[in-house]
DNA sequence: GTTGACTCCGTACCGGAATACGGAGATTAG
DNA sequence: CTAATCTCCGTATTCCGGTACGGAGTCAAC
C-alpha cells in the first residue's frame, strides 16, 4: 500500500487521491462528469493526479462548507479566471441571506416544537396529546 | 364549478379536497401511496372524501412545517393511535435538538462567508478574491 | 347530448449529490 | 507467477417530496 503525503510532488491515481481528500472514487468521477475537476490525459496505464487536483477538491469541500452548491462552486471557478471580485462578492451576499432566511425559519420551528413540547410536558396523559394534535388546531 | 365551503359535511371528490387544502391531486395520490391517507372505497363512480381527510392533510402539512419529514409524520400517526405523549414527546425533543445543531451550523456559514465578503471589500482588486481562494488557506 | 373538465391508474421523471454495480484490463505484493 | 487489488467506463440506483404524462372512463353544465 502505498503512502501519499500532502505535499510531495509525486503524481497519484485516482484511489491514492481519493484516500488523501477522504472521499470516494466514485465522488471524484461524479466531479469529472460534473466539470469541476480535469479528467487527465490518458496514458498507456492508469491515469495520474497531482497535488492541484487535491488543492481542487478541497476548494469543492469549503465551498460546500459554506453552503454553496456543485452548480455554483462552477461559477465561483469561472469567476476565478475572471477575477470578477464583484461577482462573488454579489454571490456570497445572496447566499448570507439564503442563509438568514433559513435560520429565522429554523428559530420558528424551534419555537413552535418547543411550545408543543411544554404544553405536553404540563397537560394530563389522558388528554389527545398536543404534539400529535398540532394538526386540530384547538 | 362547486364551491367547497369548510365545515360542511358533504363529501367531495379529490379535486376539490386538493383545492381547499391548497395542494395538488398528486400530491394527494402521492401521500396515499406512502399510507399517509386512505384510500376511500371505490364505489360506482370517483371515491369521495371527507373533512377528516382533509384534517389529515393538514396534520400532515403542520408536521411538514415543523421540520418532521413524511416518515416521522407516519410514526406520529401511529403514536396518535397509542396516546403515547412519551414517545412523542421523545421525538419533539429529538427534532428539536437537530433544528438546533442546524442553526448552529448556518451561524458558522454565516460567518465565515461575512468574513470573506469583509476581507474581499477591504482587498485590493488585483489580488485573488478572497471569496473565491477560499480554499487556499492561505 | 355534447363538450369540456374532471377522475382513475400506472408509470416515469425532476433535482442534488452522490453511491453502487459489473466486467474487463492494469498493476502490484508476495 | 499468481492472486489480490486497483482502475476504467458506462449505466443504474439511492433518498426525498413530489410532479408530469397518457389514455380511458365519468360527470356536470349548458
Amino acid at each position: 500500500m502505498e503512502t501519499f503525503i500532502r505535499g510531495t510532488r509525486k503524481s497519484m491515481t485516482i484511489g491514492t487521491l481519493a484516500r488523501s481528500c477522504g472521499i470516494g472514487v466514485e465522488t471524484i468521477r461524479y466531479y469529472q462528469r460534473r466539470g469541476l475537476m480535469r479528467i487527465p490525459a490518458a496514458g498507456p496505464g492508469y491515469r495520474t493526479y497531482t497535488e492541484q487536483d487535491a488543492e481542487r477538491i478541497l476548494f469543492i469541500k469549503r465551498g460546500q462548507s459554506l453552503g454553496f452548491s456543485l452548480d455554483e462552486i462552477i461559477e465561483l471557478l469561472a469567476l476565478d479566471d475572471l477575477r470578477d471580485h464583484g461577482e462573488a462578492r454579489r454571490m456570497a451576499k445572496t447566499k448570507i441571506t439564503m442563509i438568514e432566511q433559513r435560520i429565522a425559519q429554523l428559530q420558528q420551528m424551534h419555537q413552535a416544537l418547543q411550545h408543543l413540547l411544554c404544553e405536553c410536558e404540563h397537560g394530563q396523559e389522558r388528554l389527545p396529546c398536543p404534539i400529535i394534535r398540532m394538526a386540530l388546531g384547538e
